[in-house]
DNA sequence: ATTGCAACATACTCAGTAGTATGTTTAATT
DNA sequence: AATTAAACATACTACTGAGTATGTTGCAAT
């Protein structure tokens, strides 16, 4: 399977005649058609979606454009636009992959019978290592909280948006039940637990902005961060 | 486009270093036009800064548009390009506003004589209030966050970003410096003070994406919710 | 009472960009 | 072998929006 250039090559900006030059380049190996009764998959598009998070984080959903997305894919417009209507679609979709990520991998923490208290912070670390794990992924869905609903014009992309926005709501929900019932088995003390469980989503949440991965960097690194993020929610600092 | 800004500083020659960190900043101190013997007084460009936060804070650097900002203060462009050379200078003057006031506000509370967990915790406090009465001005310097090199592009537009960065910086390393003195003095545990700190600073700064003030919130709201969160971080939830 | 300039407003230019229309290649099917 | 449609690329349009060039107004010092 193909894989996008990361490395953007010659990323200059193509003069008149370096376009004629390029004109009579001879064409990229396509990618293989779909089989015949194979049902249209998203694996198709996984390079896409890649390149397009990673261009999202990068330079923000408005400071991107679509030529970037393709010039980093190796590609052209052509290409997106034959799989997405639109660039808010584009997002969108990045938006939904990176939810899914996270839902899957706090859900499958959640169904721990130890108390809320030790749920939670399961939880927490799991979060915290999708972050990192998926950290472009990730920061396209961080910024998605702020587009509330600017760039929805659409009738459609206001009806993602709103979906997106209840499967967020959702998310933020199950921590916050958790937290009562740490609350009502008494291993979490009383207090406002809206307000809690937007600070601690905030402190794992905000990986998305300082975090990038090193070289070499190795799975436990990651999770060694996920731990002591989701302690010190947990624990605090005492 | 992009040409150097020449225009007439007449009044003196200026330092190399001294222009850096004028650049960027109001070309005039005052709206009305002074009177004889007044003197510079409190620039009533704050007008112009307040509206620019707001649609900052509401559709982000990219996706506003100075016509917007214009809009919001019931003028024109003419007005805004008056006095900031460009979309970014506007930007910049925005953050390090926020910066200043937030600065402001936490350098107050370190003076305390306690120990490291409870000076942290009052920097936290002070931190979050800050937010929770400046949500405008600290959700830009939030966003100024990953515009880290992206819509800087002249000379004079970069050096003030790295200003700006060193700023940040500093901010953090306040923090960073009274955990390590906490955990000099035994208040708190041991553990990567780098990671801790930036978990706290998320939970704080988060308040930028979730936090928009209600209708007759008053202070003791505010200062409630900034009292939990900052809580939370120093104790926990146990 | 005139002049100079700050403080804007108005009216443009022009580059960048989302989206479209159409051409071209390739692989599966007939 | 011929056909067809998917999977792109190419070329274009229309529009937005940053920045500029220039006009206008009102105050203040002369």
């Amino acid at each position: 399977m193909a894989r996008p250039d990361h490395e953007a090559e010659g990323q200059r900006d193509l003069a008149a005649d370096a376009a004629v030059v390029e004109a009579g380049r001879p064409r990229r190996p396509t990618r293989s058609r779909r089989k015949a009764g194979e049902p249209a998959g998203a694996d198709n598009n996984i390079d896409i979606l890649d390149c397009a998070a990673q261009c999202f984080m990068e330079m923000g959903f408005q400071g991107t454009s679509i030529d970037d997305v393709a010039r980093r894919l190796g590609a052209t417009k052509g290409r997106i636009y034959h799989y997405y209507a639109s660039k808010t679609d584009l997002f969108f979709d990045v938006h939904r992959e990176g939810m899914r990520r996270l839902n899957e991998a706090v859900s499958a923490v959640m169904k721990s019978d130890g108390t809320g208290r030790e749920t939670l912070r399961a939880m927490l670390e799991a979060h915290a290592l999708t972050m990192l794990q998926n950290i472009a992924y990730l920061a396209v869905v961080v910024q998605g909280v702020h587009m509330h609903r600017l760039a929805a014009t659409t009738l459609a992309q206001r009806q993602v948006l709103d979906e997106i926005m209840a499967i967020r709501r959702d998310f933020e929900k199950l921590f916050a039940d958790v937290f009562r019932r740490g609350q009502a088995d008494g291993s979490i003390r009383a207090g406002n637990a809206s307000i809690a469980v937007k600070g601690m989503l905030g402190a794992v949440n905000w990986t998305a902005v300082w975090y990038r991965p090193r070289a070499n960097e190795t799975l436990a690194d990651k999770q060694k961060i996920a731990r002591e993020l989701a302690t010190l929610q947990v624990e605090g600092v005492a």
